[in-house]
DNA sequence: CACTAACCGAGACGGTACGTCCAGTCTTATA
DNA sequence: TATAAGACTGGACGTACCGTCTCGGTTAGTG
């Protein structure tokens, strides 16, 4: 009965938006920009978002690889590979800009904070799982929880704080460290 | 030769800023309403810092506990206190979403950054100095470094992202689950 | 397609502008404070108007007499009252006081210019079409754009540089002056 | 008793001003360069003059060519170098602006009126010496604060309001117009 | 020769308006 | 109902320049 909405729309605004947040960070983000440059009016991309920040927020799950945890039997190297993939989605300058920016965003708009948590959740529940699977193995000993602290704050710490690189290197030692010779010893 | 800079004004800005950004947060603090209650022109707050961002990141150092760390000789309470401490100047709400905000505000813009990173460099060291000690003493093993990634981490972590709480009992927690169960077990 | 601009608006403003003009200059004239005072944000002056002398432009432009010149037949009469009719455009203080500070303001800016240009043409041309009149008639002789800058040069003069009174009786009087005693005898 | 002042800051300050009034006008003129650029304080500057209006002022004053009004006999004549010594006082463009500036300057700031109105008078004066000469000889007839308002009004008008040149041959046709043909006639 | 008043450079300061930038909402006409 | 176009509110930002002030230091002429 009603006129439906351009699906293309869509896809071409957040491709947009992706495309300027990774040359000019958050607040080169200019939504009425992004409208002209895609050929769309305003009015469009704020009946799909309601906010630049939510806009932001779906650029990024869009772009979240969807990590299905490995299961290879090697607890060390399994939670390797997931914290490897956390540091990857956190690795390009922009990106760790965005996602300062987003947290700062989501603790003054709490419209924004249940979406931009549902994305924290995911890439921590990517290292939670192989975390958890290997404390119920025996093959980690510890409070689960913490353990997925150290490591997913560490990665995060480093991309926000320190600026430092995030590479695969990093990921090996920052495992290693946390889970402790006696249990690395065997796998690494 | 020439006059010199009224140090009250500084004074006097900074305590108004903090109060307001501990009240209102990052965007509730407005630079021309600072001046005025201050009693001051906005040119002479603009004069001092360039930015509002480099103005924050100010009141942030002026309010620093500057902690000398303590020594008493048990590695892992000092390591505690150092933790809860950094805790601490994490802990309310608006302080949280103020490091957020300055994350993403240097990320932006690069004169800010280096203002930022010495801030945020000495809340590390104050952890740094108690981990190399106790690894220098060889209470504690491992790499200095991503044992303090690990604990300030964590910490950072739980405050932006995460947004959970930051208690005495987490730090205890957190520290005996990095320091391992070995180290810990004689001391907690 | 768009929105229209809001036509009322561009009426308050000018008003608005007009009265502030008249009572307290050009200076006196605040475009944050004419716009608060219409009940419309700042921007929205600055859309239709780049710039406060734009502004003060349109003011004068829309405060102008429409003078269609009158042709009684007596061409020193007519003379006399398109004089006088110019006289009147200047001659509150305030409004000597706004020629001077658009003269000023135009060659400062060339995109004014053209705008206050304009402006002066019109109120020539209200004379230039008497003299001219006169001159095809054979009632004036001379070259009729000298005789207009004697009238309406005189006048500027007296507004602008003497501060002189710029009454009926000097219209009178310098339009005898310059149309010279034997044409003006047979009328005065 | 006390330190005299340095007069040759007097002439550096005038001198620099005088430049920048010539290459970039009234508002390129910014007090706090003039001192820079002399070498000079800005209270060195404001000690001298309480106002940027003041200094350009006296800047117009310094350059002012002094003239003492010929006289060779033939009013006419004498009347046109006295106009066109005139017009070249208001002739490059940025004198005009300044005029321009003045004159509003003068009608914002009453401490300022008095300093322009003896500048103007200076320079009405001696068109109207000549003025009176010719009319209590008889070779002029009419009432001469007219007929120097004709003259002198044309000649700011053009400079001021319309743009147009100020040359010598727009000064002798101004002349003529205004004498009347019979007395000029005999002398062209 | 010492003293002292005015001068000087430097630059901080109060004040005030300017014009700009963007987010998000609203209004029209059209598809 | 969705859409393009773009006007609108609202609010802070950082900038510019004026004229005043406060320093420390210099430089005459007077006693």
């Amino acid at each position: 009965m009603a006129r439906p909405r351009n699906a293309e729309s869509d896809a071409a605004i957040l491709a947009a938006a992706s495309a300027v947040l990774g040359e000019r960070g958050y607040d080169g983000l200019i939504v009425d920009e992004i409208a002209r440059s895609v050929g769309v009016a305003k009015t469009t991309v704020y009946r799909r978002w309601p906010t630049k920040n939510h806009l932001v927020v779906s650029v990024l799950e869009d772009g979240e690889p969807d990590a299905a945890a490995a299961d290879s039997g090697d607890d060390v190297r399994d939670l390797t590979s997931a914290v490897a993939a956390l540091c990857s989605t956190l690795d390009p300058a922009p990106m760790r800009r965005l996602v300062a920016e987003l947290a700062a965003a989501s603790s003054r708009d709490p419209a924004l904070r249940s979406e931009v948590d549902r994305l924290w959740a995911r890439r921590r529940d990517a290292v939670a799982v192989v975390v958890e699977r290997g404390v119920s193995a025996g093959t980690l000993s510890g409070d689960s929880a913490l353990i997925v602290d150290q490591l997913v704050g560490a990665v995060y710490y480093r991309a926000l704080i320190t600026g430092e690189t995030l590479d695969a290197e990093y990921s090996r030692g920052l495992v290693r460290a946390v889970v402790g010779p006696r249990d690395a010893e065997g796998t690494a």
